[in-house]
DNA sequence: GAAGTTCGATTGTCCGGACAAAGCATTGAC
DNA sequence: GTCAATGCTTTGTCCGGACAATCGAACTTC
């Protein structure tokens, strides 16, 4: 095992990091082969010139993102799995462009709508109350693939058409600086009445995939809520979900 | 901010962990309030005699969670949000229960066969190699939900017909001391066959909510793949996304 | 030869302390 | 009045050490 590792000390980023993404590298480049020992945890704090908790601490961010297994008396290993990388909350913008399919936008609606019970309930605020409505269609190869209907609080973003054409909603709330933590999905099934058909130029009555979605950022506001309708004869989720021990 | 707080020394177990209960049970109950600080790490460890890093372990976990927000030189406070718990990894059979829907199963198939192409990649066993196929209905009130095909490796789990109709398939495999870890799924819709709709008292053409999903366990073995058709009319999924930072 | 026992290795838990970094409020200067 | 500097509070990172729990293998015993 000649794994090249070492910590910069001068850097501000934290060792256990440096550590953490050293180790995922070379897991992901193949040099820690799946199912190798790591060598246990005080003799690499040592040859690192690194205290045992953190290591520890590099060691456990990878464990939880599945990438290691520790097992007492034994050691931690690499686990031996087709698992890639977990995926962000997706983006279909992101997907798309990353397919090679080249995605466009057309924003259908941009505007402020007083907040639906139904709305109020999901963002957290008065029913009444002034809230984001937007309505786009999004187009792979210049043919439409779904139809997306979001609501957003007030105050929380710049919602401009032409950014919004050019990219995906989830990029720009990055861009304004807000974290998103989690996502809240339904996902479900139906036919399309013949007003959706001719939206998204398909007959009436094919199979449709619908999803609703509350996104939350890191304080646990909802950021987003959207109700969204995809051609099912085009498009399916791909995720991964993990169990919470 | 009276709220109670103690830890049992006598106790198996571990301290961080009993702490970390604790605060979930005052967030769930309501006694810690959205956006109420948490007092400061240090105070609180010597209220409870216990060491910082103990204390921090146990808020760790809860702002892993999505419960608690740390902000520097301000605190620690409850998220205000509307986020229940994350969802378990999904098992039909305990959603259906829980529901108060009568789940009900019939076996259809329960054999072994050789992997085809397919099979063998998603599992990670040799093509043509012996897996376990099983065919299953649940039923809801006596109506067909969903038609249920799974391949699990061999030598993982006695599959007992018996036993998979009085509940689900990931229950007998904690039974059996495996622990998920998580799971590759793809979401579809499209209209159902003939066949499809007669066997779930649908008609041809009835949108048809599809699952194709890969389940890993802490190892990272996969441990089942199967592919799912719903009757979208009764049945949507509900599922949390997390992001993994 | 098979079963139980002991023992070494390794991770799990916990402690007490130290300094750095970031937010926030107050204070001070202009 | 506005802006910058200062100081306090709190979390973030890191250290070194101690003992317990668990696993696996070697060993002993029957």
């Amino acid at each position: 095992m000649s794994l090249q590792l070492s910590v910069d000390r001068s850097s501000p980023v934290p060792l256990y990091f440096q550590l953490s993404q050293q180790l995922e590298a070379a897991i992901e480049h193949g040099t820690l082969t799946p199912g190798s020992l790591l060598g246990n945890e005080i003799e690499l704090a040592g040859r690192l010139g690194l205290s045992r908790p953190t290591v520890r601490q590099a060691i456990q961010s990878l464990v939880d993102k599945g990438l290691l297994v520790r097992r007492r008396g034994v050691g931690t290993q690499v686990v031996h799995s087709q698992v890639k990388r977990p995926l962000e909350l997706s983006s279909l913008y992101d997907d798309l462009e990353s397919a090679g399919q080249r995605p466009a936008t057309q924003v259908l609606v941009n505007t402020v709508v007083p907040a639906s019970a139904e709305v109020a309930a999901a963002l957290g605020v008065a029913e009444g109350g002034d809230v984001h409505r937007v309505e786009r269609l999004r187009l792979a190869h210049g043919e439409p693939m779904a139809y997306l209907c979001n609501y957003l609080p007030p105050d929380l973003l710049e919602l401009d058409s032409a950014q919004m054409e050019a990219t995906g909603l989830y990029r720009l709330m990055r861009a304004a600086g807000i974290t998103l933590h989690s996502a809240r999905q339904s996902v479900g099934a139906r036919a399309a009445t013949a007003e959706e058909g001719e939206r998204l130029g398909e007959p009436a009555g094919a199979p449709l995939l619908t999803m609703q979605r509350t996104t939350f950022d890191d304080t646990g506001r909802a950021v987003e809520f959207g109700t969204h309708i995809y051609r099912a004869s085009r498009y399916s989720f791909e995720f991964q979900l993990l169990v919470r021990p």
